[in-house]
DNA sequence: CATGAATGAGCCTTCATTCAT
DNA sequence: TATGAATGAAGGCTCATTCAT
């Protein structure tokens, strides 16, 4: 039995391992560039061995995707429980957001090398269903830290707006910062700039624009983000700081 | 002579439909999906004739790519000619931009689709250049209505913040919004949702939350959205009228 | 030695079950579709555990077949101690002959299958030698029945004919009825076709071409075949009959 | 205009010459000993160029058969206006028969070969149709002959059989022989075994078995045979006699 | 200039066989 | 002895690019 599972454990590594490869050859290559010969190449594993642990190139990718996906849920379920009024769990789902992109720095550009192909088509049902799980489970976190912040009187949405329309301006600048970073835009004619900040700024003036208390201008949130990344996330910083710098 | 310019119109011509049939081909297919052999058949010239337009199948594709950033620097221009204040203008530009993914809806996906793949290292540096020239170019516009705004005593950019957040800010609302609505992401668990508008509601909110005046509250800006499709874009929209209805 | 019997019991079950499964997925899938991992799914044997009964692939499919030709070979020589005069027992042959392909119908489709592709360059020596003997045996029980009466005078070849001819006519019929039947050829044109019976008539009025007596005019043939199928046969038809109906 | 002849006239040729070359390593290596690969090899076109003739390896398999049908095909049809009665057209076939396995002994075994692999479900359709149509109009050139036969009173068809057992028997009986001879079966114990003339004898033995007049006793249809060669076969046979000896 | 047949490197996938556990 | 993961040669097919006509 010992002997089973180390075996299975073995495997498992390997799986990991192969991945992470296909991780990097996604993002140093691109989809097209991603090839089982030189996944095979780079693990030194054989074709055939890859094989047995993917059904198909896509399906490696879709694997690739999945192991994001349920990263980034991990750490937007931790951030939800962080405790303090909800505008604080919201800032701590934004470090969380964060995080992710500055730890996992490859999987912001893999979301969008992979999202663009058809994958979804070859890749093995399984995988497909999960990344759906993982996406959807995402977006109820912060769903529910909205509903929670009507519910306590803490949200009221201005006139002509609704609570999706502030779920959607999140998310659409969220996204649109990463597709930016990503992309390797050049901030043509911008001074010194962070990326990063100017995200965490504009989401304060937005927040506050929807009224969701308390303002910025009466609660000091940069010692919330300080809290969020000290009490909810030290130990994933501290592990990256040592894999990513 | 005249003969020579009748030739170079009816290449020009030719270069365009081809790269007609390339954009339609990239939607439909994407990347992989597009080959110079199903170029060749859908334009009904053969394989020679399209590799004397373009030196590779990248470079095809860069043109496509141009094309598209030099029909949106086109919007942008003219939308910045906008007569009114500072903030009507930058309004006039939201509505090229709507403009500009609601005729050419087409060319976000290209965007997508073409950001991702390494297609620059092969292209002609020509085209690569002129690629980058429009992408600056639609900036500066942005950024030119904007610093006429601050001289102009009509924004007046909050403590701690700085212009290029403003401008990052729109820029990443935009392009996420975009990236959104392209990769058909089902906004689960919204009611109704009209990504456009909510885009439109958000910029509002947005801009008075930067203390861009006059405020939403106190100028009519749908009324300035209207003036700008009906004076400025009327042309653009009848067209997209007629081909996309 | 109980114990070692009891393995050898064993060992021969298995090699027996696999060759059943691997010519069910010959028949199911033909030569290409039978693939050493399939097998050992649906033995639920492993890898390995095949590769101790049959040296390779082919050496499997030599085994499928010699298990046929043995089957047929049993059935021939029961079939040629048929009590009667000598054209009796070529007709309890034919009888033999007809079980065979109605009782095991999968085993016509085999031999084609098998005898195309060039298996016995790699199957072990002892299986190809086996087949061998197995063939020739067959063939040697119809000449036997064949020298046998013209030794009693009940065969007279006609002039210009031979023995040999005799024989080559009678296999040369049932092999291309079989290959007829197996292919699924559709008989274009044809009312009311069964094969079976048209080959028994056909033969009725060869061996009356050969002066076989006695002829069909003046013997109950239809009376000895019955008398085969339930005096050598009956075993053999009620066993098909529960497996095959 | 002569051009484009010389043209289309030499992608024609070429694709003959693949289509020899598929045959002949059907023959030698069976089904799955024919690659691609293989294929440009032997013809010294690149792979590239293979599949602009063939759209994929059972096409070019399906083409291999559907011209050895096609000549088949046009042998029967020239046979079956020999001159003369009923019986003498059916010898011709025969002939034709004979011929066309003798001129091209390759054909025979490529039918045994690809009848047995799901070749069909790959091929182009055109190529599909095209062999069940040439299949169809061998057999009915043989019925037509047998139809006009009883028609002119030459065969009465014996007690108890019908026109479909006559032709049964006579297709078995050529498909048994052309297998036996191809798949190289040792006629074990059998003295100066020619299978061609034990066709031939048993051949008519069956027809006279079957009352088709003018019975062998009464005319001579070695002559018809010769004639047939000479008056209808003549140009086949000294071809033949040139290419394969 | 236009054409489109030819090229061949390159890709995804399969599968018989081996061998460490 | 049984297992099944690992191997890697081999095969079918695609497609960007070239070049003779």
């Amino acid at each position: 039995m010992a002997t089973l599972n180390r075996r299975q454990r073995e495997f498992a590594q390997r799986e990991e391992f192969i991945i992470d490869a296909a991780g990097k050859m996604l993002l140093e290559r691109g989809y097209i560039g991603l090839n089982m010969d030189r996944i095979a190449e780079a693990t030194e594993y054989s074709k055939g061995t890859i094989y047995q642990h993917f059904t198909c190139k896509e399906d490696l990718i879709a694997a690739v995707i999945l192991r994001t996906i349920q990263v980034r849920g991990a750490l937007f379920a931790r951030a939800a429980t962080f405790p303090g009024r909800s505008r604080e769990r919201l800032t701590a789902i934004g470090v969380a957001d964060e995080l992710f992109y500055s730890v996992y720095p490859d999987h912001a550009r893999i979301e969008q090398v992979t999202k663009v192909e058809s994958i979804w088509d070859k890749a093995s049902d399984e995988r497909r269903n999960a990344c759906h799980t993982g996406d959807t489970s995402c977006m109820a976190v912060v769903q529910g830290v909205a509903r929670d912040a009507v519910a306590s009187g803490d949200l009221v949405v201005p006139q002509g707006c609704t609570l999706d329309d502030l779920l959607f301006g999140l998310w659409a600048m969220s996204v649109g910062a990463r597709t930016i970073i990503v992309q390797g835009v050049p901030l043509n004619g911008f001074e010194n700039p962070d990326p990063q900040m100017m995200l965490h700024r504009n989401f304060q003036l937005f927040l506050d624009g929807y009224n969701w208390k308390p303002f910025s201008t009466e609660w000091d949130y940069a010692r919330t983000i300080e809290r969020a990344r000290q009490e909810v996330f030290a130990n994933d910083i501290r592990k990256a700081g040592g894999s990513h710098a």
